[in-house]
RNA sequence: GGGAGUUUAGCUCAGUUGGUUUAGAGCAUCUGCCUUACAAGCAGAGGGUCGGCGGUUCGACCCCGUCAACUCCCACCA
C-alpha cells in the first residue's frame, strides 16, 4: 500500500457499510450449537413502533461489546435480535394512522382492524433493526425474533392456560387504573405519577333533619355524585353527635349515611371524608369494609353517565368547572384552596388515569416471586451496579397482583369463552375446549375480546427466543440457556427484568440469565431525560453520519459509568472522531516506514542483550501485557467505560506519544527491520484490544497494517502475559526525565530546534546509558555525560533522585530556577515532617504493618535526599 | 410518609476490602510550537483544605454519627 493513497483524515462512512455487510457475507455473527462455551444475550427488544435513539445505542453498544469480546475469546457468541409488538403504543399508532385515512377504529371489525396492525407492523416494525445495523451490532440476524411469532403466541397461550389452571391466574372485579383514552385497563407500573397542581374545595352537606352541615374536602368534586357516605374518624368529637346520621350530597340530595374509621386523618382538611366507592381506591377499600353502595357515575371515556344525574355526557373535567360553579352558586362552595398532590397520568397516552372498578384478569404474584426474590438476594444473578438490588428487594417483598388483561385488539387474545350464562372457560382454542369438554359444544360461546399486557409476552422473551416452552428440551434452550447477561435500562426493573426472572423459575425451573447489567438513563446537558415530548434527544442516524458510528459508540460508552446517568455531550462524540484520526495518522505514519526497513543487526525478540535500540520494544511488549490484564479485570467487572478510558490511553499515550516517538527514524532514515515487523505486530495487538468497542476502525486498520487472510473480529486474543515490573518503571523514569527536562526548556524559553548540553549527576549511570539515545532525541541534546560535581554555567534542575544540568547557548533565568526550587523544597519540608510525624508516633510503629513501615522508612530517605540535592543546587546559584 | 443514591479541579466523572511519596482522567483554560503521522495536532503548565461539623483509628476521600443540598424509586392522606 502506497501512503499516498491515505487520506488526511479517517473518513468512516463508506468503510462502515464495507465491513458491515463483509462480517454479514462471512456469517461471523451466526452461532449454532457446537463444542465451545456459548455466550449468550438477548437484546431487550425494542418496540415494535420505535425509531432509534440514545437509549437503544448505549444498551446495544454495551451489549456488541460483551459479545464481540466474547466472540474473540473463543466462545460461541449468540446475541438475538427481535422486537416487541408493544400492544397499546403500536395499536395507538395505527389507530392514529387509519384516523389520518378518515378510518375509525370502531366502524373495524376487529380482524379488520388487525389487517391494518399487521400491515403497519411489515411495513415499520422493522425500520428499528435496520437502524441498529448502522452502529455495527454483531447480532444474529437470522434468529430474529417477535412476540407475536405463531410459535411465540402459542407460547404466550399455553402459559396463560398453565398459570390458570394453577390457579395463579384468575379473574376479579378490582379496582383498576382506567385509561380514558385508550380505553383500556393498565397495570401499576404503567401509571406515571406527576406532581399535580390542583383546587382543594371544601365543600358543605348538609345534615338530613336538621340545619346543621359538615364540611368535606375533595379535588374531584365532580365525584360527588357517585357518594355513598361520609366517613370521619371514630374519636373527632366535631362529628361524635353525627354518628349514625346522614347526609345529603349536593345538587342531586341523595341520602348517605355518616360512617366511622380510622383510615381518616383527624387533622387534614375538615377532617371528614366523602367516599365514592366506585372512583377511588381507597374510598373502594371502605365501601367494602363497610358494605355501601357503588355508584359508578362515568362512561369509559371519563365522560358523565345517567346515573350521575347532571351534566350527563360531558368529560369529567369539564363538569368539574361546571360543578364547582353551581355548588358555589347555591352556597355548597365554602372556600378553594391551592393544593399539590400526586396525579396518575397513562404512560402512553398522558390522561389522566381514572380509578375504577372493572372485571380483569389478573396474576396472582406472591408465590411466583418467592424464588425470584431469592435468586437475586443469594447472588445466583447478580446485578451491575448492586444497588438495585434493594430496590428490587423492596418490590418484591410488597408485590401486588398483577393486571394483564388489556381493552385492546392488538395482542396475544385472552383464551377464554363465555357462554351465555356468563360461565368461563379457558382453553387453547375452541376445538380444544370441545375436545375437553364435550358438553360446551351445544353453547353459544363468544371469546373474550380483551388481549393480554404486552409485557405477559416479553417476560418469556429469554427462552421462547430459543422456543424453550414451545418446544421444551430441544437442543438450542439447553445450549443457550440460561443466557449470560442481561443488559437494560433501570426502568423496567419491574415491568420486564423482575417478571423475567419469574419466567424463568416458574417455566424453565432456572434463572434466565447470570447477571443484569443496568445501563444509566440517558439525559441532556440540563440532566433531563430524554424524551419524545421534549424534543431533547439528538438525531442520533444524523450524529453517525456526521462523526461515524465508532465515535458515537466511543462518545457513548466513554461518558456511561455502570449504573450512574450519562450526560449527553456531543463534545464527547468529538473526542471518539478525534481518537478515530489519532489512530488513522499513527497508521500513515508507519506505513510511511515501509519499503524504508533496514536489515535488523540482531534479531530483537527474546534477546537477553538490552540495547539502547530495543527498549521501547521491551517496554511497550510489557505496557501491553499489563494494559490487557487490566482490561479484562474491567470487563469481568462490567466497568466499560473505565476500559475504554485504559485502551485509549494506551494507544494514545503510551503508543502514539511515547513509542512511536520512541522508535520514530531520523528524517528519511531507514528503520530497522525488526523494530518495524514488531511495530506492526503492537499495533495490531491495539486494534484488536479496541476492536469490540470500536469495530470499523480497527478492522480497517488491520487490514492495512498488513496483508491478513483473516478478519480482526474473529481473531482470538492470546493467553494474558505477566509484565516485568522492572522494565516497566524504568520507562517510567524515562518519561520522568523527558518531561522534566523538556519542563525546564520550556520556564527556558529554550527554543525546540536549539539543542543543550546534558549532564547527570546520579549513582545509577547504567540506567541511563541504555536508554541515552531515546532521551537525547526527546529533549534535544547535543551531547550526554556524567558528572558527580556542579557544571560551571549551567541551569540544574532535579527529577527524582538525580540532579541534571543543561548547558545552552541561551543566559539563564536563574530566578525562575530559583522560585521553582524553593516551591519544591518547600513541599518537600512539608512532606517530610509528616512522615517524620507518622514515624515518630510510637503507635504508629507498634501497629502498622511492616510493609506500611518500611514504605514510610524509604519516603523519608527519599525526601531527606532530595532536599539536599535541592540545598545544594540552590547554594550553587 | 418510607427507602435508595449522589456531593472530589470551571464542567463530567474515576479513586477496587483505611497506609505506593499531602488525590487522578477527559473536556475546558493558560504558555510555547505549522518539529520529517496528526493544528480534529505536538510539548509543557496552572487549578482541588475530597459538601459542613463531630467521632472511630497510629493513620480517613474511603468507616460511623449528624447537618445541608440535589436526584431517583415506592406509598392510599381526601
Amino acid at each position: 500500500m502506497n501512503e499516498m493513497e491515505l487520506t488526511k483524515n479517517f473518513e468512516p462512512q463508506l468503510l462502515e457499510n464495507k465491513w458491515y455487510q463483509h462480517w454479514l457475507d462471512k456469517g461471523y455473527f451466526k452461532s449454532v450449537p457446537d463444542n465451545r462455551k456459548p455466550y449468550t444475550i438477548v437484546m431487550p427488544p425494542p418496540n415494535v413502533t420505535g425509531v432509534l435513539h440514545m437509549g437503544h445505542c448505549l444498551n446495544n453498544t454495551i451489549q456488541d461489546i460483551l459479545i464481540r469480546r466474547a466472540r474473540m475469546q473463543g466462545k460461541n457468541a449468540c446475541w438475538v435480535p427481535g422486537t416487541d409488538h408493544a400492544s397499546i403504543a403500536t395499536e395507538a399508532k395505527v389507530v392514529a394512522m387509519l384516523r389520518e385515512r378518515g378510518i375509525t377504529k370502531s366502524s373495524l371489525s376487529r380482524d379488520e382492524f388487525l389487517g391494518y396492525a399487521w400491515e403497519w407492523k411489515e411495513k415499520y416494525g422493522g425500520i428499528i433493526l435496520q437502524q441498529l445495523r448502522k452502529l455495527g451490532f454483531s447480532l444474529d440476524w437470522d434468529r430474529t425474533s417477535f412476540t407475536m411469532d405463531k410459535d411465540y403466541y402459542g407460547s404466550v397461550i399455553k402459559v396463560f392456560i398453565a398459570l390458570h389452571k394453577k390457579g395463579v391466574i384468575y379473574r376479579g372485579k378490582r379496582m383498576i387504573n382506567w385509561d380514558v383514552k385508550a380505553l383500556t385497563a393498565l397495570s401499576d407500573e404503567e401509571v406515571i405519577r406527576k406532581e399535580t397542581k390542583q383546587k382543594l374545595y371544601h365543600l358543605q352537606y348538609l345534615i338530613e333533619g336538621s340545619n346543621e352541615k359538615i364540611v368535606i374536602a375533595t379535588v374531584r368534586p365532580e365525584t360527588i355524585m357517585g357518594d355513598t357516605a361520609i366517613c370521619v374518624h371514630p374519636d373527632d368529637e366535631r362529628y361524635k353527635h353525627l354518628h349514625g346520621k346522614f347526609a345529603m350530597v349536593p345538587l342531586i340530595n341523595r341520602r348517605i349515611p355518616i360512617i366511622t374509621d380510622e383510615y381518616v386523618t383527624m387533622d387534614f382538611g375538615s377532617g371528614a371524608l366523602k367516599v365514592t366507592p366506585a372512583h377511588d381506591i381507597n374510598d373502594n377499600m371502605l365501601g367494602q369494609k363497610h358494605g355501601l353502595e357503588v355508584v359508578d357515575i362515568f362512561n369509559d371515556n371519563g365522560t358523565l353517565n345517567n346515573d350521575a344525574q347532571i351534566y350527563i355526557g360531558l368529560d369529567r373535567f369539564a363538569a368539574r368547572k361546571k360543578i364547582v360553579v353551581e355548588l358555589e352558586e347555591k352556597g355548597f362552595l365554602i372556600k378553594t384552596e391551592d393544593y399539590t398532590s400526586e396525579v396518575g397520568y397513562s404512560e402512553r397516552t398522558d390522561a389522566v388515569v381514572e380509578p375504577r372498578l372493572s372485571l380483569q384478569w389478573w396474576v396472582s404474584m406472591k408465590d411466583i416471586a418467592t424464588p425470584a426474590l431469592k435468586t437475586v438476594l443469594e447472588e445466583e444473578i447478580k446485578f451491575y451496579p448492586p444497588k438495585f438490588k434493594n430496590l428490587y428487594r423492596h418490590w418484591m417483598e410488597n408485590i401486588k397482583d398483577w393486571c394483564i388483561s388489556r381493552q385492546l385488539w392488538w395482542g396475544h387474545r385472552i383464551p377464554a369463552w363465555y357462554d351465555e350464562a356468563g360461565n368461563v372457560y379457558v382453553a387453547e382454542s375452541i376445538e380444544a375446549l370441545h375436545n375437553e369438554k364435550p358438553e360446551t359444544k351445544n353453547l353459544v360461546l363468544k371469546q373474550d375480546e380483551d388481549c393480554l399486557d404486552t409485557w405477559f409476552s416479553s417476560w418469556l422473551w429469554p427462552f421462547e427466543v430459543f422456543k424453550g416452552y414451545s418446544d421444551p428440551g430441544n437442543k438450542e434452550i439447553k445450549y443457550y440457556y440460561p443466557t449470560n447477561t442481561l443488559v437494560t435500562a433501570p426502568e423496567i426493573i419491574f415491568f420486564w427484568v423482575a417478571r423475567m426472572i419469574m419466567a424463568g423459575f416458574e417455566f424453565m425451573e432456572t434463572k434466565p440469565f447470570q447477571s443484569v447489567y443496568f445501563t444509566g438513563i440517558v439525559r441532556d446537558k440540563q440532566g433531563r431525560k430524554m424524551s419524545k415530548s421534549l424534543g431533547n434527544s439528538p438525531d442520533l442516524l444524523g450524529l453517525i453520519d456526521q462523526y461515524g458510528a465508532d465515535a458515537t459508540r466511543f462518545g457513548i460508552m466513554i461518558s456511561s459509568p455502570a449504573g450512574n446517568d450519562i450526560l449527553f455531550d456531543e463534545s464527547a462524540l468529538e473526542q471518539g472522531r478525534n481518537f478515530n484520526n489519532k489512530m488513522w495518522n499513527a497508521l500513515k505514519l508507519v506505513k510511511l516506514w515501509d519499503g524504508r526497513q533496514a536489515i535488523s543487526p540482531k534479531p530483537l525478540a527474546n534477546s537477553l542483550e538490552l540495547t539502547a535500540n530495543s527498549f521501547p520494544i521491551e517496554w511497550f511488549e510489557n505496557r501491553l501485557n499489563q494494559v490487557t490484564a487490566e482490561v479484562e479485570r474491567m470487563m469481568l467487572e462490567f466497568r466499560l467505560s473505565e476500559a475504554l478510558k485504559t485502551i485509549y490511553s494506551l494507544i494514545w499515550d503510551d503508543f502514539c506519544s511515547w513509542y512511536l516517538e520512541w522508535i520514530k527514524p531520523g528524517f528519511e532514515l531507514p528503520i530497522d527491520a525488526g523494530v518495524y515487523k514488531k511495530t506492526i505486530s503492537f499495533f495490531t495487538e491495539l486494534m484488536q484490544l479496541l476492536h469490540p468497542f470500536m469495530p470499523f476502525v480497527t478492522e480497517e486498520l488491520y487490514h492495512l497494517l498488513d496483508e491478513r487472510n483473516d478478519d480482526l473480529c474473529i481473531k482470538q486474543f492470546e493467553t494474558i502475559v505477566a509484565a516485568d515490573p522492572q522494565i516497566l518503571e524504568k520507562a517510567i523514569l524515562l518519561k520522568e526525565v523527558i518531561t522534566g527536562l523538556r519542563d525546564v526548556r520550556n520556564k527556558q524559553q529554550i527554543k525546540p530546534k536549539e539543542t543543550i548540553e546534558l549532564f547527570i549527576h546520579t549513582s545509577n549511570t547504567d540506567t541511563y546509558k541504555s536508554i541515552e539515545n531515546i532521551l537525547a532525541k526527546q529533549v534535544n541534546t547535543k551531547s550526554i555525560s556524567y558528572s558527580n560535581s556542579n557544571v560551571a554555567e549551567s541551569f540544574s534542575c532535579v527529577i527524582g533522585k538525580d540532579k541534571f544540568y543543561i548547558k545552552t547557548e541561551q543566559p539563564i533565568n536563574t530566578g525562575h530556577q530559583k522560585s521553582d526550587l524553593l516551591k519544591e523544597l518547600d513541599h518537600l519540608k512539608g512532606f517530610l515532617i509528616s512522615v517524620e510525624k507518622k514515624l515518630g508516633n510510637e503507635k504508629f510503629v507498634q501497629n502498622a504493618k511492616s510493609e506500611v513501615l518500611a514504605m514510610e522508612q524509604k519516603k523519608k530517605e527519599d525526601a531527606e535526599t532530595k532536599i539536599r540535592i535541592i540545598e545544594e543546587s540552590l547554594a550553587a546559584l
